[in-house]
DNA sequence: GTGAAAGCGCTAACAA
DNA sequence: TTGTTAGCGCTTTCAC
């Protein structure tokens, strides 16, 4: 079928295309009854408009894109989500792409992305330096904000969560509840966040007077079955530490269970700590005691960020970091006495008495 | 910055614009030499083409358009990843969105996909009547097909599991596991996944002479907290049943945490089962036995339907169910004696004698 | 308030 | 093999 175009609509109403394109967008003011036979044209005709013809007269897609490391990770949907929905406050659509952690798959999705000409970029890049150039250029071409992860050296705008002070409050929880020794398992330092967790607890180790055995702090990947193996190998060292602090609350997830499977309670024999809270860190058995980011906050901070950057002021980049918080579960026990929702923990751990 | 366009390229290199044009895409033939100081102007003057203008001129956008209910339910992200990865495959981008479950917000991205003019739309659609309009309207401007729930009376193409086999598999497992009554809890009737499910549900109840109480089928919503509600509604009724049927692996979640809650023990005193498979169903305590859906397999039989429908050759629209598969997992016990990866049960489960 | 006309940047005919 | 030319469908001056 031959797409119906603006052309066919002033020709059905009697009047030129510039006066339909007017009356549709609302550009300048038309007559009542001009309006009136245009909008009964398009009725009649079902014309829906090419965006494409549009976007190209006006230089503006009205579209922002976003790269996630993945989209199988709870804690990027939760972002994605709320990002949609700040973007779609502002009048504007989320093209999403996922850079499935591969930094060459991330540049492909870049450069797509500044073909399709969207007017913006949210982006939360895979690595450390492997991203650093496909950002770069990417941020030259248009507007382009940083979230929860950064490539340094990018005059870019940044929001996320201060992970130094996740760990603060990680660390003295644990702290607080008896741990002496601590183990981290986390991802291999491939970007902002796992670098400044990995170092936020090694300083507050040190400051607490916490023991950390090299052999204690395991790199992988941000995976449930990451958390399985680095419990594994942990299970197979001299000692077990007190605590066992993730790097995300999918590992702390495989972490959890792997103790349950080998017999090894959490709480009793070792406290585990997650970060992110996703959803389901409330869920495991026991739940999880984790970080919680201010997710909504760190996505309408993007949005503003982009909008602003849309404007033709060119201003200097700005970096902001959000304050975490703790959210304390039974997997740095001792259980409370009553059941909520959200942190249920009587009858879900295994031999503690009852 | 004005942004570098062919005409620049073309003139640094001393061609015509459609020499470049042809050079890049590989359209035609270009001699060698051209060839060469074409891709030297690119890279020169920084050039990356405009996907807009080629779009308009070409009227194709290579990108497909995906529309789901939800990208916090882990089911559909699966779902999402493998259709993204499906296209790419086939040299096409996917643009997501989500429709929050809501058939006006469904609607609403199914004009700006089309607006857009993506080449394509896959959707699975929120509601089994409130969404027959809108996806009935995208179906006729361009091709569309449905995945895992579909709208009836749309000539459009679909793929999905069948629900009613997955029933049978849960079905007749509960019946070998000694089960004499059952429970449903799943969402209220608004799309064709949850009807065949229900369906299914009392259809082979009946054949086993398993009894379902009235008030024991219950319909709410896909979610965590749905499944508490229900656990709850249950635990206030007069008898227990022998099993809670879920209609997706979310309300089980909520069905099992809830039980824990409340010292009813999954499998003692009741066996749960989900549906999806989706990953976190293997993390619960007890870890889910549930129905698993060949993702994948749906995933690159809807991109292949996609592009069939994109050949000008009009085909009859083609609906493929696709077999589902059970995973037996602790939560319809007994406990396997020996723990392994995925479906881990020793020491998770509350009052167990040890 | 309305229309005529000029393109946005690109590619596909059509010639040469 | 290459260039010239004509638009894709829309918005926006610039006149009136």
């Amino acid at each position: 079928m031959p797409r119906v175009t603006i052309r066919d609509v002033a020709a059905r109403a009697g009047v030129s295309t510039a006066t339909v394109s007017r009356a549709l967008s609302g550009a300048r003011p038309v007559s009542p009854e001009v309006a009136d036979q245009v909008h009964r044209a398009v009725q009649d005709l079902g014309y829906s408009g090419n965006g494409i013809a549009s976007a190209l007269r006006r230089s503006r897609t009205d579209t922002v894109g976003m790269v996630v490391p993945s989209v199988a990770n709870p804690f990027f949907t939760s972002l994605v989500e709320n990002v949609e929905y700040a973007l779609q406050q502002a009048g504007r659509q989320l093209f999403l792409c996922s850079s499935r952690s591969d930094p060459a798959l991330e540049a492909q999705r870049l450069r797509s992305l500044v073909a399709r000409q969207v007017d913006g970029i949210v982006i939360s890049p895979v690595h450390g330096t492997e991203s650093t150039e496909a950002v770069a250029w990417a941020a030259a071409e248009l507007p382009l904000v940083q979230v929860d992860r950064y490539v340094s050296g990018v005059p870019s705008d940044w929001v996320g969560v201060d992970d130094e002070a996740g760990m603060v409050l990680v660390m003295d929880h644990l702290a607080a509840r008896g741990a002496r020794s601590a183990a981290f398992v986390s991802s291999r330092l491939t970007n902002s966040s796992t670098e400044l967790r990995l170092a936020g607890f090694r300083r507050h180790t040190e400051r607490l007077g916490i023991a950390v055995d090299d052999e204690h702090v395991l790199l992988g990947e941000y995976s449930i079955d990451w958390g399985r193996e680095g419990t594994a190998r942990l299970l197979r060292s001299r000692r077990l530490p007190d605590a066992i602090v993730c790097a995300d609350d999918l590992i702390a997830l495989g972490v959890v269970q792997a103790c349950s499977e080998a017999g090894v309670e959490v709480p009793g024999d070792v406290l585990v700590t997650g970060f992110d809270d996703i959803p389901f860190s409330a869920l495991s058995a026991p739940p999880l005691t984790t970080v919680r980011q201010p997710q909504e906050l760190i996505a309408t901070e993007a949005v503003r960020l982009l909008q602003r950057a849309l404007e033709p002021s060119v201003v200097e980049p700005a970096r902001i970091s959000l304050s975490p918080s703790l959210v304390v579960r039974a997997s740095t026990g001792p259980a409370p006495r009553q059941a909520h929702p959200g942190a249920p923990v009587s009858g879900t751990s295994g031999r503690r008495p009852r």
